[in-house]
DNA sequence: CATCTGACCAGACTAGCAATCTGGTCAGAT
DNA sequence: ATCTGACCAGATTGCTAGTCTGGTCAGATG
């Protein structure tokens, strides 16, 4: 594959990109895209086998995104708790910005559609489980995260735990301040309810 | 208003409650609903404003039938830690036995429509946060919660923690094992995964 | 010859209209 | 005083004709 041939297929994933987060899928012709990517329509085939794989490679990208940001978040001097609440926070102000990766929050089924959405929340899912998992395990080396918790386990559980409250903010169900909800998750996460009796 | 009355209004709301929960309303008439009762068309406005307003009155008792449940089941004479993962068990057993409540998590919009749906979050969000509140001043009364933590915000965040899990276990998206989920999330939440070095 | 293209096609989608259905009313029966 | 069902407006559905578009491939291009 030559040079001139990994060129259009960046143009295209480009422009299905943009046309994609303005319009959805259903309202994006794959002719405006290749136009706009200054290709002929057939080009379009020689890189990717439909105009549904193109959408879901675009969807990818845009997950890709967040996980980036989100392991850059979290930096691995930080202490493991820190870390796990850094994650939450860029979590919000990523969704906050990317209205694609948003639009399942705000029941808009044209700019992500179910299929879409259904890849996308797994993506995360199992990525940022695998994230919580390995900080989690690096905090029990570190003596920060007490023994005892299966490091699988309590990342799946943490994994529900933030994502319900990005998810309650983001969909304006939270009925408290994001600061105090996300001090208080902190603090249960962290030292419990239990009195220590 | 006559014995009479209140009859064909109990009788309405369970024909409706009948129908509703095999059809939705949309694939639902007036006319079959009155039928099924027994009383002319007319009456039925006598009882209800709107076939909107009984549909919501038969999701409002769903809702009720639920939270009874989970009022029943936190039995006051539990430590207050118990009280909260029986209400996340219980929460778990009545969806899995109530199509109707259950449908958002199936994407079923015929069963509740997205008006019932928001009505039902809302009520059940609103009222279950209220008993995890008295629930949480009792344990910090007895002393098997710490002080420390604000009751009105705590029990927003254990809400929407619990909730998580619920809905994660209901849609199929839990990676975990339920029991192993429930165990460990009552360990996070009751001594959380700090090492208190 | 390798690469690329756009005219072409089947079948999906839309507009628009006729026919049907149904939530809600109210004049009159009981 | 209470209840009803024939009635109506307007929403929904079914249907058809016409348009649009994802995907193909014979042939242009260099």
């Amino acid at each position: 594959m030559s040079v001139r041939q990994d060129d259009a297929r960046e143009r295209l994933l480009d422009a299905a990109t943009q046309r994609f987060r303005r319009f959805g899928t259903r309202h994006t012709s794959v002719e405006s895209i290749t136009t706009a990517a200054g290709t002929g329509k057939g080009s379009l085939y020689l890189h990717y086998q439909s105009k549904e794989e193109l959408y879901l490679a675009t969807v990818r990208h845009a997950v890709d995104g967040f996980l980036e940001a989100a392991a850059t978040a979290m930096h691995p001097d930080q202490p493991a708790p820190s870390r796990l609440r850094s994650l939450v926070e860029v979590a919000i102000a990523h969704y906050e910005r990317d209205d694609l990766l948003a639009a399942p929050f705000l029941d808009d089924r044209e700019l992500l559609d179910d299929r879409a959405a259904t890849l996308a929340r797994q993506l995360q899912r199992e990525r940022v489980t695998d994230l919580i998992r390995i900080t989690f395990i690096d905090g029990q080396r570190a003596g920060t995260i007490r023994a005892g918790l299966d490091p699988a386990v309590a990342a799946a559980v943490l994994f529900e735990i933030g994502w319900a409250i990005v998810r309650s903010h983001l969909t304006g169900e939270l009925t408290v301040p994001l600061g105090d909800a996300l001090r208080t998750l902190n603090d249960i996460v962290g030292h419990g309810t239990g009195s220590g009796h």
